[in-house]
This record gives C-alpha cells, structure tokens and sequence, in this order.
DNA sequence: GGCTAATTGGTGCGCACGGCCTATTTGCAC
DNA sequence: GTGCAAATAGGCCGTGCGCACCAATTAGCC
C-alpha cells in the first residue's frame, strides 16, 4: 500500500507515518502543503492519499477537489482538527473517501485509512455516498439552522462586504439582503452582523478565510 | 523524569508519549481535559506537564495558571496548533515555561521539554523571563498592531457588547469606544467592526469565545 | 524641555443598519 | 389544492455607526 502524506505539520506527519508503517502501508512521499499534495500525487500515482484540512499555499480541500478531479478512484482521506460540520461537507463534496478528526486514536486512523484503500475503486464511491447520505438526513441534529441562501449572505458579509456590496454579487435587492439577515439574526440568536458571523464561524456554518 | 501529558486529541498524545518514551521518559499519566490536568497534576506530583491550548472543561491556558498557582516551580510546556501571539503571551503570563507549535519536529518537542524539565526550579522562572524579553522586544515583527486597550475594546465587542456596553463596562464615555474602534479600523485595515473583529480573529488578537 | 503615543472626550454629518410590517412568486409536501 | 417555507421586494422609522476634525491629559523617551 503506497500512501501519500499531505499535512504541514512535521509532528502529526511523523506520528501518523510511523503507524501506517507499523500496519504495514509505505509512506512513498509527505507534502508540506496543498500545491506540492497535487503534484506529488500526479507524479507518484499513491494508492491512497491522507491529507490535512488547514495547509499552507493551497488548503486540503482545494487540494482534494483538484486531485480527485484528475483522478476520481483515489482515495482521499481527511484528517481535520475541529469537528466543523461545513468543513465535513466540502471535504465530501471535494470528493474526499474518508474524514477523520484528531482527536480520535492511531489504530482507528489506520483502519480507516486501510478500509478506504482497501475498498478500492467501487467502493470508494459508495463510501462517499455513505459519508453524504448521513450527512444529508442530518441524523441528530441540524448541520444548519441557515437556508443555503442565508448562508451565502452570511458568508459574503463575514467576507467582508457590505449590504449593498452582497445584493450586487448575488443580483438581489439591498432589501432582500436586509430580510435575509433578520432571518439570520434570529435563527443565530444574534443582534447584529458582527455577533451573527461570530455564531456561525463558531459553529462552523460558514468558514474563516 | 516523570511527566504528565495534557491533550484532549489521542492522536497527539500517543505520538508525543511515544516519543518522549523513546528519550527515556515516563508518561505518569494522561489528561484529556484541563481540569483532569489540574486534578492530576496535584495528585502525581510530576516533574513537568506537558499541555495543549485547547481542551475542553478547561482551557490549556486556564489549567497552565492554576497549576503554576499552585505549583509555582513546576515546568508547564504548552503546546499549540496556531503559532498565535495573543495565546503564547497569555500562556507565558499564566505560567508557562515553554511554547511549542504543532508544526515543529517531534525531537524538538523532545528537546524543549527535556530543556524545561532539566532546568529545574532555579531556571524554568529565568526561561520564562527570556521567552516575556523576546515576547516583549517583538525582536522582528510587532505581535499586535493595537494598544492594550484598543484590544480590550474590540475582545469585548467580539464578545457580544455594543459600543455603549462597552462603554459601560470600561467605565468611559461612548465616544471614546468609538475612538479606539476607528483607530483599530486603520490599524487592520477594516472599514467596521464585523471585519475588525474577524481581522483580529485571524490573526490571534483577540480570542473566539 | 520638547516630542510622541496612548487615553480620554467633544460636535456634527450622513448613511447604513436593524426593527417592524406587508406582499408576491415559487416550489414542495400532505 | 391547500398549506408552508424560502426567496424576492418595498416602505418607514429611529438610532447606531463610521468619518472628520478637534482637544486635554498623562506617560515615557531622547
């Protein structure tokens, strides 16, 4: 089993290539960052790749939606520090096969790095599909109180745009803006711009750039 | 040397254990919150404690105080994903002995620690004396482009507080909030209070809470 | 002693923001 | 088809916010 390391930090890299050599996998490349991830995965042809969600030059999402574009049956695992639930999404929609939080165990990194090389080509797939499925019925609770169009106001605002400047880009009224964020206000529990944006990073619905 | 390791990610903790293990260390137990760490730390009597920032019940930095409270000569190691200068400083103020960041060698968190272990009582005060002077000149680049009280401002409107909360709270008039938040507008390049706050957020001024 | 930075405070202007109300169209579910 | 949520949009109102311009006090520094 070749693997492909992709994290920029030196500590989880050693630590997680010393147990998949311990299970038996060979470590054949490790990427500092997102850019060198893609061209080391276009160039060593790895059965599988373990990527990092926060990188430097290009982020393990990114990364992932551009090597599974080029090649959709490898595998790619995500390992992320924080439980976000809309990183979760990207990830799966980016094409990732598998994601995993730090705080879990080694043995359980293997054996889900293993499940998801091992599954090969047909698999792969249906693991995705699995991972949205779950993702999708929500389950338990709601991944987001937000409508999708509530989310995207909410993300262009904390991208740093106006009222205004956020009716222009998604070709609406500056009023329809303005409703929308009341809606915002009161499903977030939060008085103004600042607070709501502050809620939903915390909570992961939208993301910090 | 008996060490007791503080991290609420089982990934890290087995990677780390199994380093310092390898440089002849004994783990004497392990926490996974900042309170078992406090908890821990006064039933094991260990040479030194090793923890992470973000734990869950307590915080790395909280716990970091209340042990160098108790035990003032006992080396704390703090380590952290984000190379943050808000939290290295309030980690060195609450007691910290050493910072590391996540993205450094697993022989360097070695060193560090066997540094800080090493230098007993006499040295571990005059090691955070030297990490306060390095953090204090800012030697290269300014740690915070805000004064002490334009932080102060703008932690509490990421807080929640409107500018006469704030106000009220620092016992000024409105105007002045006002004032700093203008003067912290320039500083960040941020034209209101939404993109201060997240510029601040970014970049480890001010804390998410 | 004179300089600068930090903190405090003021006035006024204009617009943006948030609150409150109503209304239409679309699409989905029962 | 009847109902409901989402998305669209308008008006009105009050005030909070950002901007400009200014000024006093207190430190610390050369």
């Amino acid at each position: 089993m070749r693997v492909l390391l992709a994290d920029d930090h030196q500590l989880l890299r050693q630590a997680i290539r010393r147990a998949l050599e311990d299970a038996g996998m060979t470590v054949v490349a490790e990427a500092g960052d997102g850019g060198e991830a893609v061209r080391l995965a276009g160039e060593l042809h790895p059965d599988i790749v373990v990527m990092d969600v926060s990188m430097p030059v290009l982020d393990g999402v990114e990364a992932t939606r551009r090597i599974h574009h080029d090649y959709p049956d490898l595998p790619i695992v995500i390992i992320t520090m924080h439980g976000d639930e809309a990183l979760r999404r990207d990830a799966v929609n980016a094409g990732a096969s598998g994601f995993l939080t730090k705080d879990v165990s080694m043995q359980e990194v293997v054996a889900t790095i293993t499940q998801a090389a091992g599954s090969e080509i047909a698999l792969s797939t249906e693991l995705a599909a699995t991972i949205l499925a779950e993702l999708e019925d929500g389950a338990d609770r709601p991944p987001s109180p937000l409508t999708p169009r509530e989310e995207e106001v909410l993300q262009l605002i904390a991208d740093g745009c106006s009222t205004s400047e956020v009716a222009t880009r998604l070709f609406i009224s500056g009023k329809t803006v303005k409703n929308h964020l009341a809606s915002i206000y009161e499903k977030l529990e939060a008085r103004d711009r600042t607070q709501a944006v502050l809620s939903a990073v915390r909570s992961g619905i939208i993301r910090l750039r």
